[in-house]
DNA sequence: CCAATACTTAACCAAACGGTTAATCATGGA
DNA sequence: TCCATGATTAACCGTTTGGTTAAGTATTGG
């Protein structure tokens, strides 16, 4: 949808940002850092149904963050690192930029009420 | 919604990492880091109504990311700063750990098919 | 084997998303 | 003044999201 063409790479962040940007999938990452679990145990502290639990867990798959592997009758789950390397890399792109350039740029906008122009031309 | 209650941290990094997870609004962000802008002059490059870019500005403000300001009669964007720390402690929180403890324990389970249990209570 | 345990899939639902077009508001130049 | 320009609001639409309950699948302990 939108944009027409979607890149691979589009379509992996939106995956990643899109799976973080749940409180209950965030905790569940949290949850698997310290230590991997197995889904019904993973479930129990939260307030949801095991099916939900299910879905975040296909949602944090499907972006990379998690991996289930069958052991036994349990399901076990973990994270995995790759797909944060992408989104951090995104994020440090900008910020970096923000933090060097930007703040100063803001500061001044803001401390001048009506700001002259000038420069916008710059792309 | 869900949890029962979500504090406002968890909110704010719901609304950041929503903001992020459209390629779109990646791109707004991308065009605002080269120089701030005009509403209408920032949606030329894209294939969508102005009104579509209008709600996307609207996202990205309610994450903190952007601001637009009146001047005269046009509506300028720009960046602000301070939304994508939080993303990024977020993130980098995580991604220490897997990189210092997780990758060599993901290649152990991988390595070895049916790995033994043990450790399962670590918890 | 077979029943309990551990999940997943299916079907459904209300609300949010991302987009549209049309109407409205706001501002400055002629 | 008034209208052209810049942008938001309103109303609508199909799809996705996050949740539910109920049914189905997989594995293993008894």
């Amino acid at each position: 949808m939108s944009i027409a063409k979607e890149t691979k790479r589009d379509e992996r962040l939106d995956a990643i940002f899109h799976a973080l940007s749940d409180a209950t999938r965030r905790r569940i990452i949290a949850e698997l850092a310290r230590g991997s679990q197995a889904v019904t145990e993973l479930a129990l502290p939260f307030p949801i149904s095991l099916p939900a639990i299910s879905k975040h867990l296909d949602v944090l798959e499907r972006a990379g963050l998690v991996r289930r592997a069958r052991e036994g009758r349990f399901q076990r789950c973990h994270l995995t690192a790759a797909a944060l390397d992408d989104a951090s890399a995104f994020i440090e792109r900008y910020r970096a930029y923000w933090h060097t350039n930007l703040d100063q740029l803001a500061a001044f906008v803001e401390a001048s009420a009506t700001p002259a122009r000038a420069k916008k031309a710059k792309k």
